[in-house]
RNA sequence: GGCGACGUAGCCAAGUUGGUAAGGCACGGGUCUGCAAAACCUGCAUCACGGGUUCGAGUCCCGUCGUCGCCUCCA
């Protein structure tokens, strides 16, 4: 049995479907007016892989994932770099969904945009009813949520709205009726985007589009909805009180929030500079590693990005991989009733332990250790046959957890000439040569090639 | 100031309803090897601190110190 933690009510929660055997999920995109960063890619990953578990639990997932492609941010970076707005984000979108595609991670069931029609023409209802109901005014082409029209705002953030006035700013000149208000709708100012109301032309505040996107893919009431825990306040607080107040019916059964990665003891942030980007990150790693550090943390939790980290991660993986290394080729076979044992522990650990809000540390523990027990009868002799069924598990279930562990490839016809050197230096120990043979061993593990000497033989893999 | 999360070995980190601490990285010893690498075997923590509840607490309660996030755009 699924249990997760609710951000709502702070607890673990036993996880129930609104439809039997089918999960609605709604993911916080992200605002495209600049390159992705690793803790972009964390977060993706973080519900990629619940994704992943869900529906390796049986479920039919309904994953929506949107892109904010309008918004201050991104018409200021556009303006500032001359060029459109709307091919700003359509690059940016690209360039996401490319990364999303590198780092294994499973493409949404759909990717709404706030500037589609379909979008478009949801929000401007729900701004419509909310009006109509009084949860909402226009000003001066503007149109703002009245907060305190909502009982049971900051539900999920845990805030009175008492609270926050001491600290809410007041603008000079602010038109809002009460500085918690928060903007439905900004009238547009001369030369940007704009779409038409009855009340001013102009675009929907970042809020609103969330609400509408997840309630025209989803529904009125979804099962999941999950981002960064730095969206919980007031993103989502502001998307509970929009839906609930339009639709009349709960908004979202369990939140999810990922926890913040950080850089030199700070969460990454596009404002003050102090990230890594995604492209860079790929650059030098493979995309398991990003994945590995993700999966050896809690995913509440901040994750320190760090060389050491990284270099764990990759040691890590390695580990993980050379429990793919096939039979020994004089394997005489052996017991494997141990093996055997293992391997069924293991898969109902690791069911037993993801059950557990997603615990991917501990279930990582459980498949290092069946690695251990693979490689231990390897070892001992076992037969590529007597391999299989635990290999296969291995295989299973860290693509669970969307690992791909592919082995590295090197390029164009190369492994034919490592052959031939492999060969030749099998000659040159047989000779005795050893200041010759570790010079060619030396060499090729400069170009990637790890060499080892075993009892029957030498093998080599590209690392 | 308000709300919240967290503090387990050198580092990352797991720890369902309390019963004497998974796993990974790094490090030491050993097997194997011409040497090495890999793999395997093996060694390495009493859980921030101080109280309390209990037969018994990392695991519940109170306090202290510390770290981080949010309260303005942010995954």
């Amino acid at each position: 049995m699924l249990r997760l933690y609710n951000t709502q009510t702070r607890k673990k929660e036993e996880f129930q479907t609104l439809e039997e055997g089918k999960v609605r999920m709604y993911v916080c995109g992200p605002t495209v007016y600049d390159n992705a960063h690793v803790g972009h890619a964390m977060s993706a990953l973080v519900f990629d892989i619940v994704r992943r578990y869900l529906q390796y639990s049986g479920y039919d997932v309904n994953f929506v994932m949107n892109f904010t492609d309008v918004d201050d941010k991104i018409i200021d970076r556009a303006s500032t770099k001359g060029v459109d707005p709307f091919e700003l984000a359509e690059g940016y979108i690209k360039e996401y969904k490319d990364h999303l595609d590198d780092l294994n991670i499973l493409p949404a069931t759909v990717n709404p945009r706030a500037t589609e029609p379909k979008t478009m023409k949801q929000i401007l209802a729900m701004i419509e009813g909310l009006i109509e109901k009084g949860y909402a005014y226009t000003v001066n082409g503007d149109a703002y949520f009245r907060v305190h029209k909502d009982d049971d705002y900051g539900k999920l953030s845990g805030r009175k709205l008492e609270d926050m006035q001491a600290g809410a700013r007041i603008a000079v000149g602010d038109i809002k009726e009460n500085p918690s208000d928060f903007a439905i709708w900004k009238n547009a100012k001369e030369g940007e985007p704009a779409w038409e109301t009855p009340w001013g032309n102009g675009r929907p505040g970042w809020h609103i589009e969330c609400s509408a996107m997840c309630l025209h893919e989803l529904g009125e009431s979804i099962d999941i909805h999950g981002g960064g825990n730095d969206l919980i306040f007031p993103h989502h607080e502001n998307e509970i009180a929009q839906s609930e107040s339009f639709t009349e019916k709960p908004f979202v059964r369990y939140w999810m929030h990922n926890g913040m990665m950080q850089l030199d003891g700070e969460a990454m942030s596009k404002s003050t500079g102090n990230l890594v980007t995604i492209e860079d990150f790929l650059a030098d790693h493979e995309s398991d590693v990003m994945r590995m550090l993700v999966l050896n943390g809690n995913y509440r939790g901040p994750l320190a990005y760090t060389d050491e980290s990284i270099t764990s991660a990759e040691n890590g993986l390695k580990r993980l991989k050379s429990g793919f290394r096939p039979a020994t080729a004089k394997a005489a076979g052996t017991d494997t009733e141990t093996l055997t044992a293992k391997t069924t522990a293991t898969r109902d650990a690791f069911t037993q332990t993801m059950d557990d809000d997603i615990n991917t540390a501990g279930a990582l523990g459980h498949i290092f250790e069946l690695v251990r027990s693979i490689n231990s009868a390897r070892d001992a002799g076992a037969n590529a046959e007597q391999l299989r069924d635990a290999q296969e598990t291995l295989r299973e279930l860290t693509g669970v957890l969307g690992l791909e562990l592919s082995d590295k490839e090197g390029s164009g016809g190369a492994d034919k000439f490592i052959g031939l050197l492999i060969d030749v230096r099998t000659e040159v120990r047989a000779q005795k040569l050893w200041a010759l043979s570790d010079q060619i061993r030396d060499k090729l593990n400069e170009l990637g090639v790890n060499i080892e000497d075993g009892k029957e033989g030498t093998s080599w893999r590209w690392e």
